[in-house]
DNA sequence: AGCAAGATTAGC
DNA sequence: CTAATCTTGCTA
């Protein structure tokens, strides 16, 4: 059964976690390929200076205004795509990020999609970047509504139990728990605990060292 | 107009 | 550990 548009109505955190076991899906004329939600982190609207609509409305983020259960796709490193899903009701903005998938259909296809970086199964989708991939998503997909085809999510159970840690790759709002992931699975893209920064928090961290460096002169 | 940063990934 | 790669949004 497809998710209908009421699924996502809500807080964001309560979305979030909500879509944790629901299977993604994308019908493409080359074919079917679907998997399941093992990781995701919530943006919100408000007390959240990680989420891109923190300074208010930009032709981007403009679709986290919008009604909620629409597509976000952008573009980030200059590599790859994000997918999120839009939350709480109109005017008010807030996203889920997926970060993780579990395989269901379409394999083949998400290996062919993947080309040479696909060493072995559970690089298809363990991350933002690569689950976009796989499932053959785009720009074009931004501002989609989630409740129809070709790209749409279908309900499943859910019985694993649900992790928490702090979000990803943040230089801002790197502090609140807002990751929810499927505690056990092996498609969670990076294990809670390990110290992983990105390019712009190191760059941080080092600017932050080299002041105090200068104070202690 | 120009530039720096960024919700990442893969390869060295 | 770090280059790759390019769009967005703000103005060093």
């Amino acid at each position: 059964m497809i998710l209908s548009p009421s699924f996502y109505q809500g807080s964001t955190q309560k979305i979030a976690k909500a879509l944790l076991g629901q299977i993604l899906v994308n019908e493409t004329p080359q074919g079917l390929s679907s998997g399941r939600i093992v990781e995701v982190e919530a943006y919100l609207s408000k007390n959240d200076p990680g989420c891109h609509a923190a300074r208010g409305k930009t032709l981007r983020n403009a679709v986290m205004f919008g009604p909620p259960g629409y597509a976000y796709v952008y573009f980030c490193y200059g590599n790859h795509f994000m997918f999120n899903i839009v939350t709480e009701k109109e005017g008010v903005p807030g996203a889920v990020l997926i970060r993780a998938l579990e395989p269901v259909k379409g394999l083949d296809l998400m290996a062919r999609r993947r080309g040479k970086f696909q060493s072995h199964e559970l690089g298809l989708t363990n991350g933002p970047g690569k689950l976009v991939q796989a499932l053959g998503i785009d720009r074009g997909h931004n501002h989609f509504p989630l409740f129809k085809k070709p790209l749409y999510l279908l309900a499943a159970e859910r019985k694993e139990k649900i992790g928490v840690t702090t979000r990803i790759g943040l230089t801002e709002g790197a502090d609140l728990p807002l990751r929810f992931y499927l505690e056990g699975n092996p498609y969670v893209s990076v294990k809670p605990g390990k110290d992983r920064f990105s390019p712009g928090m190191k760059k941080k961290l080092k600017a932050q060292a080299l002041k105090k460096a200068a104070q202690t002169e």
